[in-house]
DNA sequence: GCTTGAAATGTAATCCGTTACATTTTAACT
DNA sequence: AGTTAAAATGTAACGGATTACATTTCAAGC
């Protein structure tokens, strides 16, 4: 038994013959070591946790493909749980790294699944955030800076002369919304311009929120000449509406975006929007968790992942306006 | 420590007082089992692996969704491959059901990832096959009648008086890239018109390759006046470059997909397409796979899905055509 | 109070690969 | 050949929850 294991852990501890004699058995008999005996007694799963909010989200998609990648580089499997958001199921799956059945956990929403419990600090339970920043936890967060991005494209729209433009927000609770509002806010302040609470939608990231809001926009009295959507698909939605509407984008209405997911480049007209570096925000976050697994973190970092403010069809200069 | 189990697995067999101190002592010290070494003893590990060659298809990540929700409902979790349909990835992860890492295993693509070793059939390696039909191998499939869905597409399109339509491929080696030919074919049959095979062009099933393969179309002489895409990821690159070239749709081209996928509603125009039940699809390869590993399935059985036609408003009368 | 059966609790084996430690084999050198 | 150190191999403990089986406790009935 023990030289069957060090055959095949470091062959070269063992005689060339009984090496031979060993491998040959194996091969016979098909032995496959029973992994699970060797995760329980070494204590170490190498399994991940993800919580996503839906995996149907094409930008999550992308951070797991990241995430996945670089799990399986380092010789860890992801275990991922579609939560939609609910806290309960999220508790639920957070229990698998509390009951030893995964050595970490990487949350994209802000809410802290581990009941009560300390996470990390103290060496409980390694968990890193991701996407959205979890306020009042001290854990290593890999996250863009929102708001800026936001003010970005908001400045982008105001230098093309709009001065009234709508905001279609994402889920209610997210500080994603918050930020990305407060950058919204930065611009239009920087610019001298009041902000108006009547043009702030409310949506929640899906096509269908961003249709809706586009109607109400419509049905509104004095239009905004453009719209910043704080998703990709909901902007998809949004211009979908406009258009039945009979409107022209951007002619009559420019729409910007947020994630800038593979979508947005096939758009009719094709989507002005912030770009994300997706992938490498899952890459990111599961070497940070990695890290702080095998204790190689000091402290818990925040990384900002940058945006790049990509400007194609679907915004244009506001009716009358002179560049 | 057999009564603490016993207290926290059957608390009817251990007396009031005994479990009562057994409870405060279990929140005193915050004990939480160790599942790893239950799972290790019980030789049965709860998981379950699915190879999804990109989660980052809108299709697959609806599929996930079901097997998720299924999953969890019977105790078991999902361990998600992102193998960009890379065969040595697949076998890689098809070896934690060979180690004991997993109970079963779902594929999504036609390849079976375990090397040689006979699947299922005598206890070997539960596995089930979904969407694609992994032919060869005697494992429980969960499918579409592609070849009856394709043909029912190609009749819409004949029906409204096209007679050269193109067919835009999905990835060259998958079997219902054959299938949904195949049935393009029937109906072509059927209708007395002549297979041409200049009217197939290649695709797999990305947004870039429809619109790569549009602007081939664009460059034939002899143009098609309808193209059903094998997905709508192609369907909407294809539109998009059809639009880039000036073209209305449907009235200048006609252009159907298959899956419809949530953006194939809010695409311009909305797609006509075949609806696929995804997350029923992932529900029901749960399902069987389940009943695979606990021992309740006698044979293999084949699931056949049911689709549905959706038209919408990419595909309408061939130029010139008098319904 | 004692017997008897049931109920409660304790003990120890088990799952299987790893590894510290013990023992045996091998090879080298006097 | 004999000694010795090194190399190879064997032995057994370990991890933690479960569970068959053994033992103890308890209550009921005479």
């Amino acid at each position: 038994m023990a030289t069957v294991s060090r055959t095949l852990q470091q062959p070269e501890r063992v005689s060339p013959k009984t090496r031979q004699k060993v491998m040959s058995a194996v091969a016979e008999v098909g032995y496959k070591p029973n992994l699970m005996a060797v995760k329980f007694r070494s204590g170490k799963t190498h399994n991940l946790v993800v919580l996503v909010p839906t995996v149907a989200n094409v930008f999550f998609a992308r951070v797991i493909s990241g995430m996945q990648q670089t799990a399986a580089e380092h010789g860890y499997a992801i275990l991922l749980a579609n939560t939609l958001g609910n806290a309960t199921i999220e508790t639920d799956y957070a229990k698998m790294v509390q009951t030893s059945q995964a050595d970490g956990l990487i949350q994209l929403r802000a809410f802290n699944p581990f009941d009560s419990s300390v996470v990390n600090g103290h060496g409980l339970y390694p968990m890193v955030n991701a996407c959205e920043t979890l306020e009042q936890i001290a854990c290593p967060v890999v996250t863009l800076d929102n708001r800026r991005a936001a003010k970005a494209m908001t400045e982008h729209l105001l230098s093309l002369g709009h001065r009234r433009i709508a905001l279609i927000k994402g889920p209610k609770d997210s500080p994603l919304t918050r930020q990305r509002l407060a950058g919204y806010q930065d611009a239009l302040a920087q610019a001298g311009i009041d902000f108006d609470e009547r043009l702030l939608f409310a949506g929640d990231f899906t096509l269908q929120s961003g249709h809706t809001a586009a109607q109400q926009i419509l049905n509104q009295q004095h239009r905004p000449t453009a719209v910043f959507c704080e998703n990709d698909e909901t902007a998809i939605g949004a211009i979908q509406a406009f258009k039945q509407a009979g409107m022209k984008i951007p002619h009559d209405m420019s729409v910007a975006g947020f994630d800038d997911i593979a979508f947005a480049r096939f758009c009719d007209p094709p989507l002005t929007t912030i770009a994300q570096p997706a992938e490498e925000f899952g890459r990111t976050a599961v070497t940070l968790l990695i890290d702080l697994i095998e204790q190689k973190l000091t402290k818990a970092p925040t990384v900002i992942m940058p945006y790049e403010l990509i400007v194609r069809e679907s915004t244009g200069p506001a009716p009358g306006f002179q560049g």
